[in-house]
DNA sequence: CTCTGTTGCTGCATCGATTGAGCAAGCATG
DNA sequence: CATGCTTGCTCAATCGATGCAGCAACAGAG
């Protein structure tokens, strides 16, 4: 049952992590030596070929692994990039946190990623962690209060960047909100007035106004029916907040169905499938519905008419070509969003 | 335009962090001194209340945050725990990796988390990585080859706890995947069977035939076929892979339409379900299927019969309840997934 | 006035890796 | 044989936080 070798020369005992002392004893030579065969700085610093084979084999053999913390200790930089993101759990910050990692690693950075869950106190108690462990960057997704971490950030000296949500103290790499929900909107009224041959007003469900993204969506939304004549009465932006329930709930309190509707994001949008199966069947028939952001499923459902999607890769893109240039300027770049149709 | 400050004793000029060596200096005491204050340690060191203040004052308006490189190198724990997963963009893996941190940090650890792609090198290459960075426990979920990792961490001293998929070198937490399986292959035969009024072979989609999971999955699938008497013909196990498009690829290249199937998760899903809305309508009517994972949008698809939803928490719940005991005998324990039917 | 105990602090070694400075040995050149 | 150059290594300080050992000052007991 029990694993642990204790005799002979093999692998650490547990608990006794090797460190370049311990090879260096072995090999009988100095720990300047094993630290810079093991950190491939040995040519420079000329140390034999033979000597560094030798402490090669001897690291492999006790299965070393450096100590990071030590390591970053002494030297200037941490090599450390951090993220901070709102939920893991739809396929926007599923997708931002996947293709963060790859970025990172691409750029040599070690990347941490951490998930605060919409919660503010979180939010600041997570940047705060970061930085303690000497983070170069951090890049705030989705943040309630983007400003006040980057007041923190500041005050420590490390770079930030906002995605996502827009902040006023620090570069922001958003999505270009109001052109994606200008394209969609147009595109579900012209199906719908192709389909029952009469301009109608669509609802607006999901988010919250005073959040930059759900404002300009809002704006978008209202442009697109204004483009046709169409003056959108306030009662039918149902900006209820994010969470499911919510958009089902005030979908269910409206009192009539209406029968197309701009659902604001993905979160919403499990609400509002949910109380489109929960409708009668021919009820159900006839609406319509488009989604900012993109799911695979939810693509595909019959009554979706499209989706924008975020061009994820790029919003990165456009981050990590911003830390590189290690300009500090407070400016936004807007990233356009795709339409993704359904196929009639 | 600029907002940094340079003059005065205020937060940290850019590129300096503030240590407690500053502090101390601007209070006129010792690091000592400083560092019990900061940590907590202060009332046992006998610091007093007067110093305390100074101390924290000045701390908070330099903007100090403790270097944990340095804390941790110092200390015998680095409170740091840490997870491999395979993906974030799904519904499961998303689940994974939010509950983790939440997990986490109740337990008083600092969650750090790393996507991996399905790539054993790149596996093998973030368990060294966290290994570096003095992890005290490693979660590996999903990995193709938990075993070697289990060896690394092993030689280095750190627990290690399999997630989802199992490994024989560590302990593992998993989904009771037969029984999921079975549960879910009856109920798609019964509503079949009800539908047609005769007993027709299902097809399984997806995954692959060496995987623990996959294997355990079509055990349940060809168990509860037999249970109704029927032999499953081994072309209806198209094991061809997680990918969406091989699941696309292997029901288009069939030569007819399957009225019933299984689908192994959700992944291969997007391709299954891809290739039911290409069909011709009459012909995607009467196809049924379940689909082992769950995900809220494709559980409200109208052919989706039912999903086995892992138990996301109680496996999370397992593993650090392992972890705590600080065990390590390698054993498995099977978590029951929970079944989660269409609404007729 | 000495002895013991308490309060409130400081000094210093330590964790493991890094790196500039430096040293001994070997060799070539004048 | 003195000088300078190269090769191949070692020494020791350093990064920032921690915590043990210890010390000065003072109070109270005898």
């Amino acid at each position: 049952m029990n694993s642990g070798d204790e005799a002979g020369s093999g692998p650490a005992i547990s608990g006794k992590r090797t460190t370049i002392y311990d090879i260096a004893q072995t090999v009988g030579t100095s720990a300047s030596a094993v630290s810079a065969v093991l950190n491939g700085t040995w040519r420079k610093r000329r140390i034999s070929q033979k000597l560094a084979d030798r402490i090669s084999a001897v690291a492999v053999e006790k299965g070393y692994s450096i100590n990071l913390q030590a390591s970053v200790l002494r030297r200037e930089r941490s090599n450390i990039i951090g993220m901070i993101v709102p939920k893991y759990d739809n396929r926007y910050f599923g997708a931002i946190a996947e293709q963060f990692e790859e970025g990172a690693r691409k750029a040599g950075y070690f990347p941490v990623i951490t998930c605060t869950q919409r919660d503010p106190n979180l939010e600041l108690e997570a940047a705060r962690m970061l930085l303690s462990y000497q983070v170069e960057c951090l890049i705030v997704t989705g943040a309630t209060d983007p400003d006040r971490i980057s007041d923190l950030c500041h005050a420590a000296g490390v770079k930030v960047v906002n995605l996502d949500l827009p902040g006023s103290k620090a570069h922001s790499v958003i999505s270009d909100n109001h052109q994606g929900a200008l394209e969609l909107t147009r595109v579900l009224l012209s199906v719908r007035s192709a389909q029952t041959g009469r301009d109608e007003c669509l609802y607006f469900v999901g988010g919250r106004t005073n959040d930059h993204n759900t404002s300009e969506r809002v704006r978008g939304f209202l442009q697109a029916h204004s483009e046709r004549g169409m003056t959108v009465p306030a009662a039918n932006v149902l900006a209820c907040g994010y969470a499911a329930q919510k958009a089902y709930d005030s979908l269910s309190a409206l009192g009539h169905v209406p029968k197309g509707i701009f659902v604001n994001s993905t979160i919403s949008l499990e609400g509002a499938v949910r109380w489109l199966t929960d409708l009668p069947a021919q009820d159900r028939q006839d609406i319509l519905y488009c989604c900012f952001d993109w799911d695979p499923f939810a693509a595909l459902m019959p009554n979706c008419v499209g989706m924008a999607q975020q061009d994820v890769p790029a919003l990165l893109e456009r981050v990590f070509a911003w830390v590189a240039t290690g300009k500090t300027s407070t400016t936004v770049e807007l990233v356009p969003c795709r339409l993704r149709l359904q196929q009639p």
